[in-house]
DNA sequence: TCAAGAAATGATACAATATAACATATCGGA
DNA sequence: TCCGATATGTTATATTGTATCATTTCTTGA
């Protein structure tokens, strides 16, 4: 079973489960290398950059990491629906309940930078009957709407 | 008013004047650079990355072009509506109907590359609702479905 | 008309994001 | 244990987007 590197950030057993659950699912290798990445961005909890996310952990790591290191870990999470990645932000943020396959559809804080990940039946089947009638077959949707969140919309009225 | 340059793709009527009265109503200047953008853009009615714009436009206008000027160009359209902004892809494309303001949904067909941009009133509604249940006050929405448009579905059945 | 301020453009450099190509190491199954 | 597949390391480079400051063009108002 994978074991963490020495320096790496505390990863709660929960979410351990849940990434070695999905990647048995998958048939991918939960590495110690892909593990600290992981853990990294569930310490940190808000969007990060890929470059954001090298810097955390070289400081953890006391060492140089390439970018392409960074990049390939990221694409293993992604693919196994760990993390997602927010188009419209270029940063990746790890998911909300990662115990099943789904799309998710994303609230972006502009102001605080919180952002809030929903899931929304409702939402999936009316892009879905939307591509419908224009004889689209979707594949995946991204939905990113970019507002304030309740707790800085009450600091600064309309 | 504003003229073309001597060497720029032909633009017709019907969407200069479009162009012509989106900068009216916002107090925006039309000119000759930047309807020359435009006009590459609508020319190639595919979706266009920055540098693909920065190319095209060299070519027309043999001589070279710095990244900032287009980037420019492009917030202009981009402010004045004419031209949205494809987060998923980034890149860039002419909106279908300039006529009136409007967010827009996009289908992106990941083979051929043809985008059909879409307005529907009862997604931009469901978005409000679920935003408001979640007390977020949004701003804007990035709505991009990813799949095959009806022409590439046909030739590779399920 | 012309001066002054605002808006747009030009030129150079650079920052941020992401991938290519190829070598090495490690894991897992025959 | 050996082989093939997967993962990692290293170096270089491609792609996308900004910062800064000088210059030009346009608009407005005296």
């Amino acid at each position: 079973m994978a074991r963490q590197p020495a320096s790496a950030a505390p990863l709660a057993a929960k979410w351990r489960k849940l990434a070695e659950g999905r990647c048995a699912e998958k048939g991918e290798r939960l590495t110690p290398a892909r593990l600290a990445v992981y853990a990294e961005m569930l310490a940190r909890d808000r969007p990060v950059s890929a470059y954001e996310l090298i810097g955390l952990l070289e400081k953890r790591q006391k060492r140089k990491i390439a970018p392409l290191t960074v990049y390939r870990h990221l694409d293993f999470l992604i693919r196994t629906g760990l993390v997602h990645r927010l188009q419209s932000a270029q940063t990746y943020l790890p998911c909300d309940h990662p115990d099943h396959a789904h799309e998710s559809q994303f609230l972006l804080c502009s102001s605080c930078g919180h952002v809030d990940e929903v899931e929304s039946s409702g939402l999936e089947a009316l892009l879905s009957r939307i591509a419908d009638e224009h004889g689209f077959r979707p594949d995946n949707a991204v939905v990113e709407v970019k507002g304030l969140c309740g707790t800085c919309a009450d600091g600064q009225p309309d």
